[in-house]
Parts: C-alpha cells; sequence; structure tokens
DNA sequence: AGCGAGATTATCT
DNA sequence: GATAATCTCGCTC
C-alpha cells in the first residue's frame, strides 16, 4: 500500500521521544529536600486522620504561617485496608517537587483499590510476586509505579495488606498548572499541541503522571519521607460525595471486575471516568 | 459523546 | 510471542 497521503506520512514521524528529561533523577535528597513539617496527621473535620496519632508533640496544623505547607501525611495514615484508603486519599493532595524546587499540586477526586492476592484484576493476584511489582507488597505509603502499553506510567500506593495497593486515577489540579501544561503537551513536536482544558490535565491514570512528572524512578520511594512526592492533607470542608463504581480497564478480570473498587468525588468535573449508572443506584 | 484504530515496549509465559 | 490497571486522534452520529 504505497499510496497513502504523503501529508499524513509525514505528520507522525518524530513523535516519540520520552519526557524523561524533566523526570530528573531527584531521588531522595538526604538533607534540605526532607521537605516541611514533621508527621502532623490533619486533624481537620475530614478523613485525614486514620488512627489517632499518638507519637510525637500534639503540635496543631494551625501553629504553622498559613503559607507554610500544612501537615504531611506520614506513615499511619497510609496504613489501612485497600478500600479505607482508597476512600482516605479522595481529598487529599499529592505534591511533587520538580528539581527547580517548582511544586506541583493535585487533589485527589478518584482512585481504585486492588486488594492483593484473592483479586483477580491486581497485579498481585494468585500471590505473584515479581521484580515488577515488588512494590504492592511493601510498607503502606511505599509507591508502586509500573509501565503501561509500553508506554506510559501508572501510580500507585501500596496500602495495608499483601499485595494490596490503590491507583490514583484523577487529580483536580491546584497548582504549577502551567507546568502541567507543559509536561502534557504534545511536546514541541508536530502542529497538534493544542492548548489543554485545566479538566484534562490530570483526568486519567497516566495523564497524572505525565502532569507531575512521574515515572518508573518513583517506583518503590516513600511518600512518608521522600524529598521529591508526598502528600498533604486536603483543605477542610464538608465531606465530599463519593462514588463508588467498578474498576476501569479490567473487564477481563471475571467477577472481580464488577466489584465497586474504584472511588471517585461526585460532581467533579475532574474525574476520568463517570459511571451514571452507580450514581442512580446511589443516588 | 462515542467508537475504532494505532502507538509502543516492559514484562510475563 | 502475547499481553496490557492507557491515551490521542479522526470520524460519525
Amino acid at each position: 500500500m504505497p499510496a497513502r497521503s504523503g501529508a499524513q506520512l509525514s505528520r507522525r514521524v518524530g513523535q516519540k521521544k520520552q519526557r524523561l528529561s524533566e523526570a530528573e533523577r531527584s531521588r531522595s535528597l538526604p538533607d534540605v529536600a526532607r521537605t516541611p513539617s514533621p508527621e502532623e496527621p490533619c486533624s481537620g473535620p475530614h478523613t485525614c486522620l486514620g488512627p489517632p496519632a499518638t507519637t510525637g508533640p500534639q503540635r496543631s496544623i494551625y501553629f504553622l504561617s498559613p503559607k507554610d505547607h500544612p501537615a504531611r501525611l506520614g506513615s499511619e495514615f497510609f496504613d489501612q485496608p485497600g478500600v479505607r484508603l482508597a476512600r482516605a486519599l479522595l481529598g487529599q493532595v499529592l505534591v511533587r517537587r520538580l528539581a527547580d524546587n517548582t511544586e506541583l499540586r493535585g487533589r485527589i477526586v478518584e482512585t481504585e483499590a486492588y486488594l492483593g492476592p484473592e483479586d483477580e484484576a491486581a497485579h498481585s493476584r494468585g500471590g505473584r510476586q515479581t521484580a515488577r511489582n515488588r512494590g504492592m507488597f511493601m510498607k503502606p505509603g511505599t509507591l508502586y509505579v509500573f509501565i503501561i502499553y509500553g508506554m506510559y506510567f501508572c501510580l500507585n500506593v501500596s496500602s495495608q495488606g499483601d499485595g494490596a495497593c490503590v491507583l490514583l486515577r484523577a487529580l483536580e489540579p491546584l497548582g504549577g498548572l502551567e507546568t502541567m501544561q507543559r509536561l502534557r503537551s504534545t511536546l514541541g513536536k508536530g502542529a497538534s499541541g493544542r492548548a489543554l482544558k485545566d479538566r484534562e490535565l490530570c483526568n486519567g491514570p497516566s495523564k497524572l503522571c505525565q502532569a507531575l512528572a512521574i515515572d518508573k524512578s518513583f517506583d518503590q520511594r516513600d511518600l512518608a519521607t521522600d524529598g521529591a512526592v508526598w502528600m498533604e492533607c486536603g483543605p477542610p470542608g464538608p465531606k465530599p460525595a463519593v462514588v463508588a463504581a467498578a474498576r476501569v480497564g479490567v473487564s477481563r478480570a471475571g467477577e472481580w471486575a464488577q466489584k465497586p473498587l474504584r472511588f471517585y468525588v461526585r460532581g467533579s468535573p475532574f474525574v476520568s471516568v463517570v459511571d451514571r449508572t452507580a450514581e442512580q443506584m446511589q443516588a
């Protein structure tokens, strides 16, 4: 089939080239990068607080200057069973600090729980443990980043339970939107680099990784201590309504594909896939 | 708004 | 050699 449109052929050329340049090797920086505040689980009306934190001095986050970072979520927050963590993560803020100190922030609005060996949709199904999915078996708060379809990344947080974790599927961008725009736009290549709407920046598991420059080098990092990525308690406010729906892209997993293990903030325009039927049932 | 196709490769069998 | 927790684009309705 030689006679295709010449214009079409040349358009696609040079579309590859990863965005790894921005995803520099900023591993856990030893000293300064130790990031803000100590472990101080947020104590707002939200559900940030898992078990009561009895460790360390009780200092209120309100004593920190407003310009300062609110409480960083510590290990105890992540130490919850999968479903509970998946729900508790909604509303929390994922923060990514780039090598140039730019901070990118997004409020989590959609998650999925993967429950471990019995979960036919999980990478750890049947107790499979490989070099790739090791992060799923590490302590709660450990990141599990894997490559999907040979070119995208998905970001998970290990939860309580062997081989269990929570997939982050969508964020509401809060800070560093210009940088996210740049990281997401079809980088410099062909003319197709249109501007994305805010709602298009992080509304998908691989889109949010692209927007926050998160790649395989983040696999197995600890959210509680890493210098380039962490979580903060979301802003206080009324508890948002949560929809429980079937997970996305796991239709092959039999009965486990149907289980309501995906959770998202009802009405949020930043969610990747809305399930009207589930919403109806949970009206 | 929704469908179909193509992209592209680490990981597992 | 087949698969995959996805995304983008182009076309149709």
